[in-house]
DNA sequence: GATAGAAATTTCAAGCTTGAAATTGTTTTC
DNA sequence: GAAAACAATTTCAAGCTTGAAATTTCTATC
């Protein structure tokens, strides 16, 4: 195994912890601050962007999660009335999902406050660390 | 919010999902190819690094799970002789954990591919992005 | 040397997640 | 227009994960 390949394998050890603290205080902040979830709080973070609906499978390719997943999860939220299910006219086997009044109410007393833990959680980040890590991900991603 | 605040949220979600990404393809490499997991490789790669064993605590901690997640691991690891719990015998609490000799060589015949996998994974990243982008992710996880 | 507090681990319930199979519906192809 | 292929969603079992409570053991303080 060459040296770079340690050093990849190094780099991504390193990734996976950063991600992991970080979602460890965003849970712990969800959970303390509004009684709510990471996968709940994504899902409704997806609804939010995008206010008209998206289908079910549209939500678990956002979201990268499997179909039962979403599933899941949607039907946790249905059932506390966050979001709503609409079948499709066009097409029976489709299914939108949206975030309800009081789901967009829940969701925009969160969002405010998650941007400034995150705001806090990477203070240590500057314009250029930005551009230069934006940058790097953009190409990770394309792999 | 601030643009720069801003410019956080959009790291962070990015991040985000090139780490999901990731883990998807290593997750199905090992399924695939090894019949496995990836929070049972965790655990064997963490007692890989670790040869003597290590407490429950130590583990949970290495990993960045919490305890009751490491027993569940660790006893389904055990069930499958791939690890050994051992008693202290100056601590009648605690408990070291330890490959096992089969999961020693289960371990090491995934090892390599698996950071082979790694390594195809970021092979877009050179030596130049491997330097800015450690020497940033040390820094975020400082905070 | 009792006892109160702290520490290591496990247990537990609830929720999350996956991947495969089942269900229902649409589209294509003959 | 049947039949086969494809697509969207749900269901399901198994495993993962958390956080809190319970259990057992150790340590410090009186």
């Amino acid at each position: 195994m060459s040296d770079l390949s340690k050093r990849r394998l190094k780099m991504w050890i390193r990734l996976l912890g950063v991600t992991r603290m970080s979602e460890a205080t965003l849970r712990e902040y969800l959970r303390v601050n509004h009684d709510t979830t990471l996968p709940r709080f994504d899902v409704m973070a997806a609804l939010y962007r995008r206010r008209e609906g998206v289908t079910m499978s549209e939500l678990s390719r956002m979201l990268l999660v499997s179909n039962g997943n979403a599933t899941a999860v949607v039907d946790r939220l249905e059932a506390d009335a966050m979001v709503r299910r609409t079948p499709s006219d066009t097409d029976r086997r489709t299914v939108f999902v949206a975030l309800t009044p009081e789901g967009l109410t829940a969701f925009e007393a969160m969002a405010q406050q998650h941007e400034a833990e995150v705001d806090k959680l990477f203070a240590g980040l500057s314009e250029a660390d930005l551009d230069s890590l934006t940058e790097i991900l953009k190409r990770m991603g394309k792999s």
